[in-house]
DNA sequence: TTATAAATCGAACGTTCGTTCTATTTTTGT
DNA sequence: ACAAAAATAGAACGAACGTTCGATTTATAA
């Protein structure tokens, strides 16, 4: 890896940090050279506009994600097995990340300022929840969850559930363990199993 | 009300404007002053720091935000009912709003960033979980909702299903018109109504 | 090794930020 | 109506922002 790519690792690494455990809106390029002991306009010409930065941070950190709490997931024997193990890791994610999703952060900041790293964010957050409603579908067909399953329904009830586990432990509802969205996810699924009608 | 307090509330009602429908970052002071015809520091002389005005913003949403959603529901004859129409003017709330609270907004923008302003919203959002947690237990104490039926844990379920609404449906995840949130928030009454047991 | 390219720096730019002054205008109470 | 008080304006500040540019150091390939 020649040295222009290495230090660019470095930086968004740096980066990265500073957008999670401070903010986006932190994530200036004055504060991201000294934190890397570098100048400015050095870091700069590795983007050339502050936009770019923003939009490899989020290329990032994505990297990250899909390596932490995608990847091992492939190991699991089945869909719903799968969908639980990344609830699993994806609490982790956050707890490493300090207790806030930079993509949620990230959606919250953007979201009323139109431009590339909104589509951005935008986009990896769909692509996350498409996934976890792919692993739905293919747990109904393998009739793990019952037929009459709305998996679209599934989906948002599962996330719903994570969004407001991170919400509220943050707002001091007590719910520090998580331990709340652990008993309501296992609730949600054995809702959807054993042929007890419910629509 | 003296001429202060009145041009104070025209601020304030401008800095809601703002806070809302850009960002609670994008709320400065030249971009207030220019909304509201003033000099920056004319503007300035009522708060006499940029964290007195966003304390003041809070306050003043707090304020419009249980005339709209809160006082109505007293009119209510149940518990349960109070719950149910909260749920309803709320989204009322947030669609007036252009699709963006504010305190969680607040709350996201802040939640790494000490101060007064963390605090304040900090609170009004647990304020507002405790309220709704409130009702719960009394529907429950009516019996209209199961005996065996965990307040906080039904608050918590009810609370994300309706921040999991409003995120997915900016992300794009098809809730539009929030029936998904409807739809789950009625089953989420019905699995608790009706003697079935459930943990 | 040396020429070329890539990476980094230092200084400066125009803006905007929050804030502080000192005037000046406008409201208020008598 | 007039004096006192409150409200507003204007100009300026130091700091931080993103960005540009030319010079200089460092890495790369011949």
């Amino acid at each position: 890896m020649s040295k222009g790519k290495q230090t660019k690792q470095q930086v968004l690494a740096a980066a990265l940090q500073i957008a999670t455990s401070k903010s986006f809106n932190e994530l200036t390029i004055g504060r991201l050279a000294t934190a890397t002991g570098m100048s400015k306009s050095g870091l700069f010409a590795h983007f050339n506009s502050k936009e770019n930065l923003q939009l490899a941070v989020l290329d990032y950190a994505e990297q990250i994600f899909i390596e932490t709490v995608v990847i091992p997931t492939k190991e699991e024997p089945s869909p719903l097995a799968k969908l639980l193990k990344i609830c699993e890791l994806w609490q982790g994610w956050y707890r490493e990340q300090a207790y806030a999703c930079i993509f949620i952060s990230a959606a919250v900041e953007f979201d009323d300022q139109p431009g590339a790293v909104r589509d951005l964010v935008k986009s990896q957050l769909l692509e996350l929840l498409h996934y976890l409603n792919e692993l739905v579908v293919e747990a109904i067909a393998k009739k793990e969850l019952d037929a009459h399953t709305n998996a679209k329904q599934f989906t948002y009830e599962l996330y719903s559930l994570y969004l407001g586990s991170q919400h509220m432990s943050w707002v001091g509802f007590e719910d520090n363990t998580h331990s709340r969205f652990h008993l309501a996810l296992k609730q949600l699924v054995e809702r959807h199993t054993g042929e007890k009608n419910e629509q």
